[in-house]
DNA sequence: AAAGGACCCAACCGCTATCTC
DNA sequence: TGAGATAGCGGTTGGGTCCTT
C-alpha cells in the first residue's frame, strides 16, 4: 500500500553516510547529553547537532525504547504478563495502547516479550493466542459463539474510543508539561555515565521519578491532583469503583461500577471545546454500551451505566484467568446472560482483573489476582 | 569442543495520522 | 487548502547469544 506521498517523500535515512544498526555506547552518549540539554526539539535535525551520523527517526527510536530514563528493562513480572495477556485479549495488537498500562515498559518491548514468550505459552496451552480462545472452539466457533467475538469487538471499540480521546488530550496537556519536561530531563544528568554491559547491550540508565510519568511519549497518562479517578481521567471519563476498599478483589464484594463524565483537575480539560469533546465522547460511549448490552448480551440496559462493571461480568465470554497468582488459563464452557454460577463467576474474575487493571494507578498496582 | 539450530531483542521498514506552513 | 515534515505505530529482520546434539 505504498501511498503516494511517500513517493513524493525522501526517505529518512537515505543520506550517503548515515549510519545504521547498533549503536554505540559513544552514539548514546552523544544521544543522552545533547537531549539532556537541549531536548529533543526536532528529530530530524537532532542528529546533526548533536554530532550523530544518524538519521532522527534512528535517534527518536533510540530515545524513546532505550535510552529515556523512565524506562523500567529486565524480566517482566507475573503480573505485567497477564496485564499484557489481558489487554490483548481486550485491545489486539495494539501494543503502544498496551503499553499504556504498563509504564516505564515500552511498546516495542511488550511487543517482543508477547512474539517471543506469552505468545507461545498460549499456544502450548491450546489457546489461540490471536483470539484467546481455545483452539478446538476457534474450529468450531459459529452461531451462538460469535457472539463472543462481538462482544469482544465491542468491547475494544469501547476501549480503542477512549485510548484516541486519551491520546489526544495527552498531546494537548504535554504542551503545557513541557517546562516542567525541561527540568525533569536535568535530573537525568547523572544518567549520562550509565554503566555499560560488555556487550553491545547495556543496562538501563535507571528507574524514573514520579513526575516523569509526563514525559513518556508512550505512556501519555496523565492523573488528576485530586480526583481518584481510574480510568484514564485525562479523557474526562472514568471508572470509579463506589467502594474503594475492595483491595482484595473479593468478588462477592465486587463493586458496583460507574462510568461517570469526572470534571478533570488537568488543564487539559479546563478548556470549554475540549470538555464538549468529552461530552461528545461520553455519549457516543454511553449508546456503545447500551448497543453493546442489547444486542449482543439480551440483558436489560435501564442503569447500565452504573452496572457497568455487572453487565461485563455476566458477559458470555467464554475464557478466564482465575484464581490468585495463576498462569493458567481455564477455560470456561457454558454461556448464558446471568445462566450458569460457577460460569458467571469465571467471568467475573477475568473482567474484574481487566477493570481492576485498568483501575489501578500504573505505578503502585497491588496484586490483582 | 564444535556445529548448527533456536531463541531473543534492538533496530529498521513501511505505513498512517497529525502538524505546520 | 494542499504539500511537506514529523511523530508514532505495528510488522519484520538480522545478528548476537544460548542451547542441544
Amino acid at each position: 500500500m505504498g501511498s503516494a506521498r511517500n513517493l513524493r517523500r525522501s526517505p529518512c535515512c537515505d543520506k550517503v553516510g548515515l549510519k545504521k544498526g547498533p549503536w554505540t555506547p559513544e552514539e548514546d552518549q552523544k544521544l543522552l547529553a545533547f537531549i539532556e540539554e537541549h531536548g529533543h526539539g526536532s528529530w530530524r535535525s537532532l542528529p546533526e547537532k548533536a554530532g550523530l551520523q544518524r538519521c532522527g527517526k534512528s535517534c527518536r527510536l533510540r530515545w524513546t525504547n532505550y535510552l529515556r530514563p523512565d524506562i523500567k528493562r529486565g524480566k517482566f513480572t507475573l503480573q505485567e504478563e497477564q496485564t499484557i495477556i489481558q489487554l490483548h485479549a481486550l485491545l489486539g495488537n495494539r501494543w503502544s495502547a498496551i503499553a499504556t498500562h504498563l509504564p516505564k515498559r515500552t511498546d516495542n518491548e511488550i511487543k517482543n516479550y508477547w512474539n517471543t514468550h506469552l505468545k507461545k505459552r498460549l499456544v502450548k496451552m491450546g489457546i489461540d493466542p490471536v483470539t484467546h480462545k481455545p483452539k478446538n472452539e476457534t474450529l468450531l466457533s459459529s452461531g451462538g459463539q460469535s457472539k463472543n467475538a462481538a462482544t469482544l469487538s465491542h468491547m475494544a471499540q469501547w476501549e480503542s474510543a477512549r485510548l484516541e480521546a486519551e491520546a489526544r488530550l495527552a498531546r494537548e496537556s504535554k504542551l503545557l508539561h513541557l517546562q516542567h519536561y525541561q527540568k525533569s530531563l536535568n535530573k537525568t544528568a547523572h544518567y549520562a555515565a550509565f554503566p555499560h554491559k560488555s556487550s553491545s547491550n547495556w543496562t538501563k540508565p535507571n528507574e524514573g521519578s514520579a513526575d516523569q510519568q509526563h514525559e513518556s511519549p508512550t505512556s501519555t497518562v496523565t492523573f488528576t491532583d485530586n480526583v481518584p479517578t481510574a480510568l484514564m481521567p485525562s479523557t474526562g471519563l472514568g471508572i470509579l469503583p463506589e467502594n474503594k476498599n475492595n483491595e482484595d478483589n473479593d468478588l462477592s464484594g465486587i463493586p458496583a461500577t460507574t462510568i461517570e463524565f469526572v470534571g478533570s483537575s488537568s488543564a487539559a480539560s479546563s478548556d470549554t471545546g475540549l470538555i464538549k469533546e468529552h461530552e461528545h465522547e461520553h455519549d457516543w460511549i454511553t449508546s456503545t454500551i447500551h448497543e453493546f448490552a442489547t444486542a449482543q448480551m439480551n440483558c436489560p440496559t435501564e442503569g447500565i451505566e452504573e452496572g457497568f462493571t455487572s453487565l461485563l461480568l455476566s458477559n458470555t465470554l467464554d475464557r478466564n484467568f482465575s484464581g490468585a497468582g495463576k498462569n493458567d488459563v481455564v477455560i470456561g464452557n457454558e454461556s448464558s446472560c446471568g445462566g450458569d454460577y460457577n460460569y458467571h463467576e469465571d467471568n467475573k474474575n477475568y473482567w474484574n482483573s481487566i477493570l481492576n487493571l485498568v483501575d489501578s494507578s500504573p505505578s503502585d498496582s497491588p496484586p490483582m489476582f
